[in-house]
DNA sequence: TCAAAAATTTAGCCTTGGCTAAATTTCGGC
DNA sequence: GCCGAAATTTAGCCAAGGCTAAATTTTTGA
């Protein structure tokens, strides 16, 4: 019984990091592409009004996972930086994995996007060694 | 642009759905194994007050999914049955999927119960062939 | 330079999903 | 049949994340 209980806790607490880990992975790509993470360009990329974005920058920054002064640019903190690049990492390991696997491109783009976060360590050291048994085969396990 | 706006819209609307199909996956079950579902229960099960259970429950009769006569136990509509069984049916394939990656059997049960609200139609059948091709080895692929 | 445009922030609204406290209804046992 | 316990519902609070309208600040270009 509290294992169930347990599951869906679980469930509740990757909710409330994925906008987090989105976020943060969202500011570090435009920060590499653009050189700088304006909120504009975030609203724009997530689909969402500035004002949305805003608030939830707002809340991160309480959370100290991204700096910025009044009316400026946006920055990640080291904290904000760690979660950005550990996140990119399980994101693309997610998205390869499911590519090996045969998943058409925009697809496992969208399916990745939801299923990085529920991922746990476990079993992402897992893709992984699926992914690097497979590496030197150039066709997916289940073609099209 | 408008691919990753896309992308993350998908994102919100399978959150939108999550919580409806685990609830109607969760009052098939009690209904098969105690013959009723009781608010109680599926509040215990999920590990929430019986109020926020009878919130979400309150909602998913405005969408016609559950059916219920006031302080009685609950019921689903034909949609809400189709809904619990197509995702008992892809919540299954997910977590035998995983397990057949050599998941361990509890880690396989929390991912899974994340994974399977992100797993599109396309990804899920992949995931099928992948089960039927590993059907006769007893031995996971990436064995702990 | 300085006015218009663009970007950011604030105010205020909504829904969902958490909670506790309290009211109401149903159930069980005597 | 009734009383107390259990279950359900209602009221009211909060935070997150969605929105539009409006205010404020910064940037741009004539
Ligand atoms: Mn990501
Ligand atoms: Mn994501
Ligand atoms: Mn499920
Ligand atoms: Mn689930």
């Amino acid at each position: 019984m509290v294992v169930k209980q347990r599951k869906f806790s679980k469930l509740r607490q990757a909710h409330h990091r994925e906008k987090a880990e989105d976020y943060v992975e969202m500011i570090q790509e435009l920060l590499g592409k653009q050189g700088e993470a304006r909120l504009t360009d975030i609203a724009k990329q997530f689909g969402v009004s500035t004002v949305t974005a805003h608030k939830i920058v707002a809340r991160l920054q309480r959370e100290r996972l991204i700096a910025s002064k009044p009316y400026r640019a946006l920055f990640l903190t080291s904290k904000g930086k760690k979660m950005a690049t550990q996140s990119k990492h399980r994101h693309e390991i997610v998205y390869r994995f499911l590519r090996s696997l045969g998943v058409p491109e925009n697809v496992a783009q969208v399916d990745a996007e939801g299923i990085e976060h529920h991922v746990s360590p476990k079993t992402l050291s897992i893709f992984q060694r699926f992914l690097k048994r497979n590496v030197n085969r150039n066709q997916p396990l289940s073609p099209d």
